[in-house]
DNA sequence: AGGGTTCATTAACAAAAGATAATAAGTGCT
DNA sequence: AGCACTTATTATCTTTTGTTAATGAACCCT
């Protein structure tokens, strides 16, 4: 159950076996359904999600309409992280596109565990510097690339999500219609 | 000469008047003229900037084009972090819209500075969280907003970076070009 | 002071995306 | 199985932005 967790705590400490141990207290394994919202617009985060299967999205919301902000994946912890983070009403919501089994942190076991591990410290360091560097991408991508080359990036490097996910959430994660992506993809595939 | 760089380590820690010594030893006080570049695309960033007085921006750079992705105020820290984190090439450029009073951190210290300080590990942290949360809502505001109301928003947080920063650089780093931001600047002149 | 560069605005046209609506296929639920 | 809902595509029209070019103002530099 832990195990991927355990793995990508790998990338960046090499934990004791009591260390391992604290972790494992501190996250929480939860499974919850397709369409469970983790955390809604309005609230403050106090948790961060772990995924050991299923797929999170996050989204804005502007007048009525859902806009897509990011789509989690297995292995990658998942949040509102700005709210997590400054303790202020999120502006997202968190919902499950899948069922999803999760292992869970709250803000106050993180606490705890600092102190009884501080080499804690340097993992969130690694977790927010991983953070930043994926919105940075992201940020650039929409300052230099146009939507159409947008999709033919994140077509190479999720295709799988291609299936997994409902065609409008990519689309307003990508910054356009659902109309505007359809016909892109009719331009692309025209040209090959 | 370090009492700007001091405040704003005081956000998130009281270190000791050793710790603060250790500080001063690994910030070190440069001046740069106007239009020097800190940082060229294709290089390896290895220092991070704390801006004591001036401006610097950071670039990607399109075809023959030059895309503005921030712009570093005073006490702030500037770099292309991304490059610094990860010691890849940078495809940013780091340039200095002003002279500049800089002081300057390496790599190497910083490494240093962990050991001597291990509270350093909890300061990097809080940049990281900030820079995250910073590129976060700027890529909410491209999600988010229109290229108009990203304008009225730079405008009221930065009215002074208006006056310091030509317009088209303003104009690429919301996304459009000069002429386009020119037309909204009539159209928003026209309303009032 | 003068000459070259940079800069902001404006105009005219082209290209792209948004808005709305209609249709058809697919999915989920009981 | 059947009905409602969601989803993707397509068409039409509008709006916005990009592109290119011209103009005049401001700035810099020696």
């Amino acid at each position: 159950m832990y195990q991927q967790l355990h793995q990508s705590i790998a990338q960046f400490l090499q934990p004791s076996q009591k260390e391992k141990a604290l972790l494992e207290e501190a996250f929480v394994f939860r499974q919850v359904p397709k369409k469970f919202k983790l955390v809604e617009e309005g609230q403050v985060a106090t948790e961060i999600y772990f995924i050991n299967q299923g797929l999170i999205r996050l989204y804005y919301t502007k007048d009525v309409e859902e806009i897509t902000g990011y789509i989690f994946r297995e292995n990658l912890f998942s949040s509102s992280y700005d709210s997590f983070l400054t303790g202020t009403p999120s502006q997202q919501t968190l919902e499950c596109l899948e069922d999803c089994e999760l292992l869970v942190i709250s803000n106050n076991d993180l606490d705890e565990l600092y102190k009884k591990m501080p080499s804690m410290h340097i993992f969130t360091r690694k977790m927010a510097e991983q953070r930043f560097i994926n919105a940075q991408r992201i940020l650039s991508s929409f300052i230099l690339d146009s939507p159409e080359e947008r999709y033919q990036k994140f077509e190479r490097h999720n295709r799988d999500l291609l299936q997994r996910v409902p065609q409008h959430y990519i689309a307003s994660f990508l910054g356009i219609t659902p109309v505007s992506l359809s016909r892109i993809r009719k331009r692309l595939m025209e040209k090959k």
